[in-house]
RNA sequence: GCGAGAGUGGCGAAACUGGCAGACGCGCCGGACUUAGGAUCCGGUGGGUUGAAAAGCCCUUGGGGGUUCGACUCCCCCCUCUCGCACCA
């Protein structure tokens, strides 16, 4: 560390306090103003924060800070995403209560947050384990159940062996848990569930009515969702008339090639279809192969079909012909209704089932000259298919559903591969689930005036499974709300991210008793503009929030149909090509790098390393060039601040600071136009890299060129000008850098605007604009190619016509020996970039 | 396998709508100031090559083709990497 870097940590610390004392970032609903809802994800409270906090937030404030000073009314707000898992297991290994844990925690990140000088709106904090926050989502369950929104039933779900609960789809990755990455088992439960698939073809809708979100979001929302159109309909049992097999397919236009059917191996049908001891013992036995096999094989590149066929034999209700049945592994109960029609002619699936077990395989589409491939699935004109044959295939899928519907045998039919929201989680710190069951009434949701239900405080928790809850005789023993006998409390508790479904409206008016939020503020606020967060929440968080929220728009409670309009994924911060981690060694504690070189620092880093949805890899060495480069810019305020702060009774004649470029300040040499030219690229550039491109790293480099020509305007304006010319430009330049660079180093910039004898902080200035009379040029240098290749430069006044450009062209001394030999085909003149001289061959 | 995105100096990266490839920063080299420099300032820095120098020339954006006066950018084929989904009927 150097003594001659400066002093940060002062200034750091003291615009802090100053912005606190003022209440600048408190946030007002103002309907005379356009206002921005501008929110990063907020943290779960792990206890420290890391390099990935620092980046996004660091980014939320440059957008915060920007969009104020472009005018509008600006809500930036932080909180707790305080539920959740790791609060019980500090529990049981420190003997610390979840409450303690997570408060402590919550307290030192907000320490450290605030170390960075985010301009939020410290009065909105909340926190999600708040019973005056949970309360709400209580409410909303109970009218949710109420509209049959949520429901209760048992099912197979994914448990977690290791956090000892249940996970929903969605926190499953490739058959491992989502946090702890322990193998997820089947486990039947019964347990609650939000019916997201109510909303899936809204979900699916508005996937192409978000611009501004990342294609990527999207694209995996809509593979989230899953959405197949198809027909489904009942496959007779020969010489069973009582039953049938319900199959879902997404070409009915091929049934005339099924030539054989498929059951999931666990579907409830096939034991109904035995015949014998013999083939019940062969379906056991091949079940628990399946079974065992399953883990293996899911993650092998070429994984074979394995098949066993039963004793029963389906009929395909077009041809009348009786096929062969079978259980196999590729057919999965969880998706469509666990049986399939096979058309090994049409289905790659299929067809390597069928070679396996020597099928018959008819084509149903005539295949293109030449093709040699083995299923077909391109386009094509039906053949082998009685009544549909000459058909396309979106005709005969239609005629053959027609045909189905005709006869009673089935409907067309849309599939999704969203489950609903399973809810449920036996564990101890989350939001109970406001239900209890009486004796005589069953299940009763609990009395809205009784809310919230709140968490007991004494728990014993152990972590060996079981709801924790379910042995607080004092919370599950209760009252019917309805009949007011004995009734037993639901023990568990809800997904956290039901919290984090709707703390954005929250937000609104976090401190609102009387409902979620306040109607007018959410109406105010929402919906969010800019979301900023990291990919991983990609279909978990993102999806679910946009659930609820249209929840909450049906409850008539909001009028946006969807949360956030705009998202920005945000890449991670990694270092020497991986990831940060304690066991790699390659971590970076933001607290001892706001300590050594300050938070700005920190901040222009983050933000200069790479643009914003790249990985950034952290650098040391690069970190230390941002810190030089504010203590640049504080070296030449400081050194020139006699000279600076005369200006303030030169501008214009006022006798008062000039505001927010452009001066009005006429350079009357040629060196000063051309650096008054450069500060006010800079700021179209940096505007437009800041708002319309989120190309924070250039807007940033462009900052770094100005302060380059600054020094070196200083350095040679001395006796080229008037002193008058000289210091107004190199005020209108010092003060466009600090605005400029304001969002992103804001304490420095804040710090340095004060000592140019500016009063109110330079967080309340416009943005500054561009003076299009200082980009004006009278003169443009112009490439000069010769068949490509640049030969040759022309400088040339400004609309220069082009007949005489091709003239100065052809007879420079450069492009001579170029073209002297050789006969010109033809010149091409770009204007104001370049004249490319094409000669023949 | 399917889907999405990406491949540019020693490194992070830049290049508007097809128009000077490598801005800005790091690192490195040289110089200044200095008892000292890991501070600061100034200059240089893609590769090859001609030249004493000034100044040129050639090559270069993963590879190969194409369109165009002109391609990092558009089109086709291939390779590599990252992420997501993973038998979804």
């Amino acid at each position: 560390m150097s003594a001659d870097r400066y002093p940060f940590r002062e200034i750091e610390a003291k615009w802090q306090r100053i912005w606190e004392e003022r209440k600048q970032f408190r946030a007002v609903e103002d309907p005379g103003r356009p206002k921005f809802y501008c929110l990063e994800m907020f943290p779960y409270p792990s206890g420290r924060i890391h390099m990935g906090h620092v980046r996004v937030y660091a980014i939320g404030d440059l957008l915060a800070r920007f969009k104020r000073m472009r005018g509008f009314n600006v809500l930036h707000p932080m909180g707790w995403d305080a539920f959740g898992l790791p609060a019980e297991n500090a529990a049981i290994e420190h003997d610390v209560h979840p409450a303690i844990w997570t408060y402590e925690n919550i307290d030192n990140m907000r320490a450290q947050l605030r170390k960075m000088g985010i301009s939020y709106d410290w009065e909105r904090e909340l926190a999600t384990c708040d019973p005056a926050y949970y309360k709400w989502e209580q409410l909303i369950f109970i009218k949710m159940l109420e509209r049959g929104l949520a429901y209760r039933r048992r099912s197979t779900v994914n448990w977690c062996p290791s956090c000892q609960t249940v996970l929903a789809n969605e926190q499953v990755e490739a058959g491992r848990c989502w946090r702890c990455d322990s193998e997820v088992t089947p486990r039947e439960i019964d347990g609650w569930f939000f019916k997201i698939t109510a909303y899936a073809d809204e979900l699916l809708e508005w996937c192409d009515k978000l611009p501004g979100w990342p294609e990527r979001v999207l694209t995996m929302q809509r593979n989230w969702i899953g959405r197949s159109e198809g027909a489904e309909f009942d496959l007779p049992i020969a010489g069973r008339p009582e039953l049938t097999i319900r199959v879902f397919t997404t070409r009915p236009d091929t049934v005339f090639g099924m030539t054989y059917a498929v059951l999931a191996p666990e579907h409830p049908l096939v034991d109904r279809l035995v015949t014998d001891e013999a083939e019940r013992r062969a379906v056991t036995e091949f079940r628990a192969e399946v079974a065992r096999q399953s883990e293996i094989e899911r993650l092998a590149a070429d994984r074979p079909k394995r098949g066993l066929q039963l004793k029963a034999k389906v009929v395909n209700p077009f041809t009348d012909a009786p096929i062969p049945l079978f259980i196999a592994d590729y057919v999965l109960m969880g998706y469509g209704t666990g049986a399939i029609m096979a058309v090994p002619g049409e289905d790659q699936r299929d067809w390597e089932f069928a070679k396996q077990h020597g099928l018959p395989i008819v084509e149903t589409v005539k295949r293109p000259a030449g093709w040699e491939g083995e299923a077909y699935s391109g386009d094509g004109v039906k053949i082998n298919s009685g009544f549909l044959n000459g058909l396309s295939i979106p005709d005969a899928k239609r005629k053959a559903i027609d045909w189905l519907v005709e006869r009673g045998l089935g409907v067309a039919k849309v599939n999704y591969r969203l489950r609903d929201w399973g809810i449920s989680r036996q564990r101890y710190w989350g939001a109970p689930i406001p239900v209890l069951y009486c004796e005589k009434d069953g299940m009763v949701p609990e009395a809205e005036k009784n809310l919230p239900v709140v968490l007991p405080r004494d728990v014993q928790l152990s972590g060996k499974g079981g709801s924790p809850l379910a042995e607080v005789a004092s919370f599950v023993n209760a009252t019917c709300p309805k009949c007011g006998g004995k009734a037993r409390r639901e023990t568990d508790t809800m997904d956290t991210f039901v919290e984090s479904s709707w703390y954005f409206l929250r937000y609104c008016s976090p401190k609102f008793e009387g409902g979620m939020f306040e109607r007018g503020a959410a109406e105010y606020w929402m919906p969010v503009d800019q979301y900023i967060g990291g990919i991983e929440h990609a279909v978990l968080h993102l999806l679910y929030a946009r659930f609820y929220t249209k929840v909450l728009r049906d409850l008539d409670l909001v009028s946006v149909d969807e949360p956030f309009t705009a998202l920005l994924s945000q890449g991670m911060v990694i270092k020497d090509g991986a990831k940060m981690s304690k066991s790699k060694g390659n971590v970076v504690d933001p607290d001892d790098l706001i300590r050594t070189l300050g938070a700005d620092t920190a901040r222009l880093f983050s933000l200069f390393a790479a643009p914003p949805e790249k990985d950034l890899d952290w650098n040391d060495h690069g970190v230390e060039g941002a810190s030089r480069f504010l203590n640049r810019v504080w070296r030449f305020v400081i050194t020139h601040g006699d000279e600076l702060r005369a200006m303030t009774v030169n501008m214009g004649g006022a006798t008062r600071p000039p505001q927010s470029p452009p001066f009005a300040v006429r350079p009357t040499t040629e060196a000063g136009v051309a650096f008054r030219r450069v500060i006010h690229e800079t700021i179209a550039k940096a505007t437009q890299d800041i708002e319309r491109d989120f190309h924070f790293n250039t807007a940033i480099s462009a900052v770094m060129e100005l302060v380059n020509a600054l020094y070196a305007f200083e350095a040679t304006s001395h006796d080229a000008m008037a002193a008058g010319e000289r210091a107004a430009l190199l005020r209108e330049a010092v003060e466009t850098t600090l605005l400029l660079l304001g969002p992103i180093a804001p304490h420095v910039t804040e710090e340095l605007w004060s000592q140019l004898g500016h009063a109110e902080s330079l967080f309340t200035r416009p943005w500054p604009e561009a003076d299009p009379a200082a980009l004006v040029k009278k003169e443009v240098t112009l490439v000069v190619q010769v068949d490509g290749k640049v030969r040759s430069r022309l400088q040339v006044d400004v609309g220069t016509p082009e007949e005489r450009i091709q003239r100065l062209a052809l007879a420079d001394d450069k492009v001579q020996p170029w073209v002297r030999e050789r006969a010109i085909d033809r010149v091409v003149v770009v204007a104001n970039r370049l004249v490319n001289i094409v000669t023949r061959a």
